[in-house]
DNA sequence: ATTATTATTGAAAATGATTTTCATTATCAT
DNA sequence: ATGATAATGAAAATCATTTTCAATAATAAT
C-alpha cells in the first residue's frame, strides 16, 4: 500500500484521515488467509494494540467494504466474515464450507468454465430482468476430510 | 402433504408430533414465492392464527432445515431467510440480489452449463481436498431494474 | 508554532435477531 | 380416562452489530 498521500484524493468521500486503526485492520486482512470475523480481528489486534475498540473495528470494516478493499460474507454461523480482495486474476476464488465444523477452504481452480457460465448468466440477467450484475458468489457445502 | 401417519416413521428422530404450527409454517413456505424471514412468517401466520409464538416459528424453521424440507439463506440484511425446497428438476434455482433495495429474484435458467461446472468442481473437490460436497449456492449481486 | 475545527475514536448503551428457560398445554400410549 | 412427555408461548438471556456521545487527535487556519 502506498502512503496515504498518494491516494488521499482518490478516496475522498469515503474518509478524510487514514488512521492507525484503519491501517492495522486492512493490513491484518491483507496478510491473513483466514476469513475473520469482527470479534476475531479485534482479539488479534488487541494483543498488539490494546487501545483499539471493537466499535472501530466494525466501523472500519464497513468503510473497507464500501471502498472495495474487502469482501463481506455471511457463511451461516451468525457473524459476518471478511476477506481481503486481491487483484482480478490471481485473487478470484470461491468458498467451500464444511457444514459440520465450519471450516472454509478457498477454491481457485475453476476459472475457465466459470467465466463462461458467469458471462452467459450476466447477459441473460441483463436481457431478461434488466439487472446489472456487479459480482457473484459461489459456495459449495459439504463435509471436509476430518468430518466425514 | 400426506397425513402425519404416512411419514411418521420416516422422520422419527426429528420429531414425534406433527402439530398445527409446524404444518402452518411448512405450508406457508410451500405456497409463497417469497424468501421470508422468521419475523415475516410470524407476522403472516399471526393474522390467521393469533396463538402462535415467535419462538415456535424459530424452532420449527430449524426443524424443517434439519429435515431437509427448506433452505436457509443469509443474504446480508441481518436476518435469515427461508425457502421451500422443491424436487430436483423443476425446483433448482439460484438467487439474484439487488444490493440497493434487497430485492431477490429466483433464477432458473442456467442448468446445462451449471450442471457441467458443478459436476466438475465436485469431482475436483473430492480429489484435491477429500471434500464431500452435498450442495452449492450461486448468487449474483447487482442492481435491479428500479435501482439502476 | 498555536489555535480552531472537525473527523475519528472508544466506552457504554441501545438495538435487533435468535436462543434458552421454564411453566403450561396438548398429544400419544396405555 | 390417565399418566408420560413432547411441544408450545412468554419472558428472559444471549450475541452480533449499531448508535450515542464525550474525549482525543489530526488537519487547517492563523
Amino acid at each position: 500500500m502506498p502512503g496515504p498521500h498518494k491516494w488521499r484524493h482518490r478516496y475522498q468521500g469515503y474518509f478524510s484521515r487514514w488512521t492507525a486503526p484503519r491501517e492495522a485492520i486492512l493490513e491484518l486482512l491483507r496478510q491473513t488467509s483466514k476469513h475473520m470475523s469482527a470479534k476475531e480481528i479485534y482479539a488479534t489486534l488487541y494483543t498488539i494494540y490494546p487501545g483499539i475498540g471493537l466499535t472501530t473495528v466494525y466501523r472500519t470494516l464497513d468503510l473497507l467494504v464500501r471502498m472495495g478493499f474487502i469482501n463481506r460474507f455471511a457463511f451461516g454461523d451468525g457473524q459476518n466474515r471478511y476477506e481481503f480482495k486481491s487483484g482480478e486474476k490471481k485473487g478470484h476464488h470461491h468458498h467451500i464450507i464444511c457444514t459440520k465444523c465450519g471450516k472454509i477452504i478457498d477454491y481457485h481452480d475453476f476459472l475457465k468454465e466459470e467465466l463462461e457460465l458467469v458471462k452467459q448468466t450476466e447477459e441473460n440477467l441483463a436481457k431478461k430482468y434488466n439487472f446489472k450484475a456487479s459480482g457473484h458468489n459461489i459456495e459449495f457445502y459439504g463435509l471436509c476430510e476430518k468430518c466425514q
